[in-house]
DNA sequence: TGTATTCCTACTAAATAGGTAGTATAATAT
DNA sequence: ATATTATACTACCTATTTAGTAGGAATACA
C-alpha cells in the first residue's frame, strides 16, 4: 500500500476543497493545478476515480468545478485514499484471503494485523484534521 | 511500503530458521526453498541483504546453511521486513523530511502518523509471536 | 578430491507509476 | 447563437520497480 502521487495529490484536491467548503464556491482543477504546481491533465485523471459515485458536487463551464457535498469532517482519509489507490493492504492476501499456498504461512495473521492497523489509523482522520 | 515478495521470503526464510533454532542445526535455502516451493536462486539474492553485518550464522559446505544467532524473540518483524525492503514508510516525505513544495502540505502530519502507527506495529512484533 | 553449500555479478521480462495528448460534452456569460 | 471555460472520456507513452533467471567462484566438510 505505498502511497503514490495518485493518492498525495487526490488529498491535496479535496483539501482545496475542504477550505472553501464555508464558500459554498466551486473550484476548478485549473486553479489547484496552477496553486499547487501540479500537472493539470494528471489531475484530471486521478478526478475519474475520486468523482465516482458523484463523491463531489460538480459544476461545468464558466466558474464550475468542483466542491464538496458534506462537511470536511465527514470525509475520511481513508476513504479517499481507497477512491484513487484501490486497497490500502500492505500485502495482497490480507484482503483477498487468498494465498498461493497449502498452508497458510506463519506471517499471515501478522499481516492482517498490520493491515487492520493501517485501516484503523487512515479512517479514524478527517479533512478537517487538517485544515 | 507495500511489501513484496522480498519481505515475505524473507520472513518465511526467519520462521524456518527459528523453528530450528533449539536443534542448533544449520538450515540450507535448499530445503527452505524445496518445502515452501520457492525459487532458490531468488532466495538467495534476498540472502544478500538479509545477512548483512552478519545477521546470522552461516555455514558454508555440506550441511551447512542459515541459523540464528539469538532467540527468535529477539528478532523483530520490523526489522527484518527494513532489510530486504528497505523503510517502510508509505510516502518518501516521511522518512526524509524532504518535500518538494515550498510550503508543506496539509497530508504531512498525517503520514507521520501512518509511519508511526506501521513502525510500531511491525516492531513490536517477533518471529517467537507466530511460532 | 568430490560434493554441497554460500557468495558474487550480470542480465531480463512483466507490471506499475506517472504522466501527456486530443477530442467530446456541458454550462454560462455576452 | 456563439465564444469561453470547464469537466469527461479515450488512447498512448516512458521510466522505474518488481520478480525473477543464469552462471560461475569461493568455501567447508566427508
Amino acid at each position: 500500500m505505498r502511497i503514490g502521487t495518485r493518492g498525495r495529490y487526490a488529498l491535496t484536491i479535496m483539501f482545496n476543497l475542504a477550505k472553501n467548503y464555508d464558500s459554498g464556491k466551486y473550484i476548478s482543477l485549473k486553479e489547484i493545478s496552477e496553486s499547487e504546481n501540479l500537472s493539470f491533465k494528471y489531475l484530471e485523471k486521478i478526478m475519474v476515480d475520486l468523482n465516482k459515485d458523484n463523491y463531489l458536487d460538480v459544476l461545468r463551464g464558466n466558474n464550475g468545478g468542483y466542491r464538496l457535498k458534506k462537511d470536511p469532517k465527514e470525509y475520511s482519509l481513508g476513504e479517499i485514499l481507497r477512491r484513487v489507490e484501490g486497497d490500502l493492504s500492505p500485502v495482497s492476501c490480507a484482503t483477498t484471503g487468498i494465498c498461493d499456498k497449502e498452508k497458510k504461512c506463519a506471517s499471515y495473521p501478522f499481516f492482517l494485523g498490520l493491515y487492520k492497523e493501517i485501516n484503523d489509523y487512515v479512517d479514524s482522520k478527517t479533512l478537517a484534521d487538517y485544515l
